[in-house]
DNA sequence: CCCGTGATTCTGGTCATACCAGATGATGCC
DNA sequence: GGCATCATCTGGTATGACCAGAATCACGGG
């Protein structure tokens, strides 16, 4: 059941004249081109080719996530390139976090989306180079707004599961990974009472991206007693459905955040 | 100037033996057992160490965007791997934006991260399934926040960045590619005035997925109108630095793309 | 001495082939 | 029927080759 039909196929009806010269001048050219006129709407190399095919499985639904995919061999035989071709796609495409794949198994489409946006984003913030601000402002907009709806939409599960981040939170607030995973993860839990998937994990990633960009925050523990004060209230807030309470608070905790943040910055005056 | 020193190291320092048999089964065995504990901490496989490197140059600021990489050829023979393995991490990277190669110039970090997100986001939103709603909350919730500060930082040149982008709207209006291209840079535009780029260009790429995954926005033109009307209510308020105004001005733009998004949802009740 | 021209070199893009080691699955013995 | 064994398949890696266009440099004319 897993591989369904795929017969996948390269745009072009090349006439398979010898394919070590000519295929590759037809790709020159049209590279070319296109990249005269800035746009990218025919892919250029091959790999792009393979890539924007499973892009298409996806969006017809003819792919769903979980599906294995055909070998890279038979891939690269079916598209009529080189394995070299569809082993960079499909690398391109795991780091991206869209295939998994197991060394002498096969490539998988992923089942979740953990990890999609990772290392994007770390790689937009070391290009993009945000002060803590802007991060902190984004960070801030999104979670404000996630508590109030939180407050409003969260279900009795979801109560229990931000209650449960918060007690591992608590758990692990005297070892010296503040601000680290376990308070990430009470954030989302917040953030996952919103059910809306796309809003929970944008902001996953981006406190993970945040984290990892803004590297070794831990050092200082100041405000420690203050934040958990906050996620208290903020619970509470939720539990209580009062979205106006959960925003304050959550608020409170950003600022919070952007006090530590600051004692970073000064710490490390350079670069 | 372009290449500094970058004697990169592979972490392991392998007594060279032999190389086609006893390395990789280091990886693979180290692949086992990270693979069994969920993490990702050692990079199992080779491309995933020249993308470490790359990052690690990245943030030690040893490179930075623009540089040219070396060779590949040149990479691989330092690196000690194969040219395969450096040309899965360059073709990676690519995909996200992070480097920009050339046919027969070379390969560069990218100056720009306009297309860093996109096939991220678009991936992501293929993967997640989100629903219009969802894409449209988050969104929202961005581009309204976006508005008041915007109202509140920008600067002249930010008024006529927009007035200029509206304008292009305007001469654009009457064709079908409404809620297109224009009316992204419009709002990126807006957006742009808050003078947080990383809030900038967050909002710009899920616009830019958002377009792609609800493919064929175009056929109404409903509200168009009323979309004008808020623009230039949105527009006026910034200048006038009425963060009240300029936030009312968005959320009322924003229910009428929710409006034109009902429209197309109720006309295409399938898939 | 400058500049244009032409050949050489370099680079990315692609391909073919080969081998390893572990996973998979079929086969056959008990 | 259950379990051990082996052929096969798969991804990971390496080597080597060629193409076409870019980049570079050397050379000769002005």
């Amino acid at each position: 059941m897993p591989s369904p039909e795929l017969d996948i196929v390269l745009g072009d009806d090349s006439p398979k004249i010898d394919k070590r010269k000519s295929v590759p001048s037809i790709f020159k050219r049209l590279h070319r081109e296109e990249a005269e006129a800035g746009s990218s709407l025919v892919p250029s190399v091959i790999y792009e080719k393979v890539i924007a095919q499973i892009k298409m499985l996806l969006r017809e639904g003819r792919y769903s996530p979980g599906d294995k995919l055909p070998s890279e061999r038979e891939l690269s035989e079916r598209l009529g390139v080189n394995r070299n071709a569809v082993r960079e796609a499909i690398r391109a495409l795991t780091l991206l976090g869209v295939i998994q794949t197991r060394p002498q198994s096969g490539s998988h489409l992923s089942t979740q989306v953990e990890g999609m946006l990772h290392l994007p984003f770390e790689f937009l913030m070391l290009m993009l180079r945000p002060s803590y601000q802007e991060i902190q402002e984004l960070r801030g907009l999104i979670e404000v707004y996630a508590a109030g709806r939180a407050a409003e939409r969260r279900t009795d599960e979801d109560i229990k599961n931000i209650e449960a981040a918060l007690e591992e939170l608590y758990a692990t607030n005297h070892q010296l990974n503040y601000g680290g995973g376990p308070n990430r993860r009470f954030h989302r839990a917040v953030a996952a009472a919103t059910h809306n998937r796309l809003l929970e994990y944008l902001l996953f990633c981006l406190l993970e991206a945040r984290s990892s960009y803004i590297h070794s925050l831990s050092p200082t523990g100041t405000g420690r007693r203050e934040q958990n004060q906050h996620h208290e209230r903020l619970l509470l807030a939720i539990r209580q459905k009062d979205a106006a309470a959960a925003r304050a608070a959550m608020q409170d905790d950003m600022g919070t955040a952007a006090q530590v943040g600051e004692i970073i910055r000064s710490s490390t005056t350079d670069s």
